[in-house]
DNA sequence: CCGAATTCGATTGTGCGCAACTCGATCGTG
DNA sequence: CACGATCGAGTTGCGCACAATCGAATTCGG
């Protein structure tokens, strides 16, 4: 109905926009370092797990090799991290941080901080509105559906 | 400090990563109309408010020129919508639907049932998401941070 | 072992998002 | 009325996301 097709901007729409609305609050924080928001969340895997393969990232971040292996080439660029294939297998590529890699985690620790008050929710509503996202996300994410299916 | 850093990826990511997994569960449902859901969007606000300027699209769904223009041009080529300049301002353009794109509409009102029931949340947990995502929005949208501040 | 299937990463191509810019139309002020 | 400022779209350039494909390395089944 055109009534379905009406609400339906509400929670969806609702979740691009919210999305997009907290990615530009990061921008100018992470312009100061550098990074763009994707860049950032690599560097958070890096700095609080250290070496990690692009496979581990693609599934930390549940993003793919066509996404990462550009965005680590920049970061390599930007002399933030390197790669090595494992030994142990070829296949793989293991991502490091550079000593400068290493030292922007200072620069960063101010983040979230500013961040987190500016969304202007108390630390209880944050907590409540991360639990229902990560629902969402993994009730979303064993769906596959079929558009001849009711 | 380090735990500041780690704390940072729960709500940010999880509204990163709910947002795409959303996308994506659209994404067979669209593909059978053939529209992105950028594009599904658009056309919701001209199917339920009819022709719209530019601007008042942009103003609606918090998309500037710079991704509308081209959407709009895809939608045109795809002879879903037309667009011709107001003769009292010739400024702004006007975007119609042709009878393709109203057409559309009757293929498109299973979606959002479709969509809602994968979320495998309940209509109060949707709406009292859909509140908090909102406030996140708004409170947002007014703040411009600076790197330089506490 | 050995060939088929799988895995890992990179590459290609398309479509956003968004900043920065251009250009013509319009508005506001003197 | 003139003219500088502003406005609305469009264009350009960059960096994601993601599907599809490729090639090399590894694993698996017979």
């Amino acid at each position: 109905m055109a009534d379905d097709l009406e609400l339906d901007r509400q929670v969806c729409f609702a979740l691009y926009a919210a999305s997009r609305a907290v990615t530009q609050l990061y921008r100018p924080l992470l312009d100061a370092l550098g990074l763009t928001y994707p860049q950032y969340l690599v560097m958070l895997v890096l700095w609080e797990h250290g070496p990690t393969t692009v496979k581990e990232l693609g599934r930390r971040l549940e993003l793919d090799s066509g996404t990462l292996s550009p965005l680590l080439k920049r970061l390599e660029t930007a002399n933030l991290v390197t790669r090595r294939r494992l030994a142990a297998d070829e296949r793989s590529v293991e991502v490091h941080l550079t000593d400068a890699g290493r030292s922007l985690r200072s620069r960063a620790t101010t983040v979230p901080r500013k961040v987190s008050a500016a969304t202007g929710l108390t630390s209880h509503e944050l907590r409540s509105l991360r639990r229902d996202l990560v629902r969402l996300t993994e009730a979303v994410g064993s769906s596959r559906l079929d558009p001849d299916q009711p």
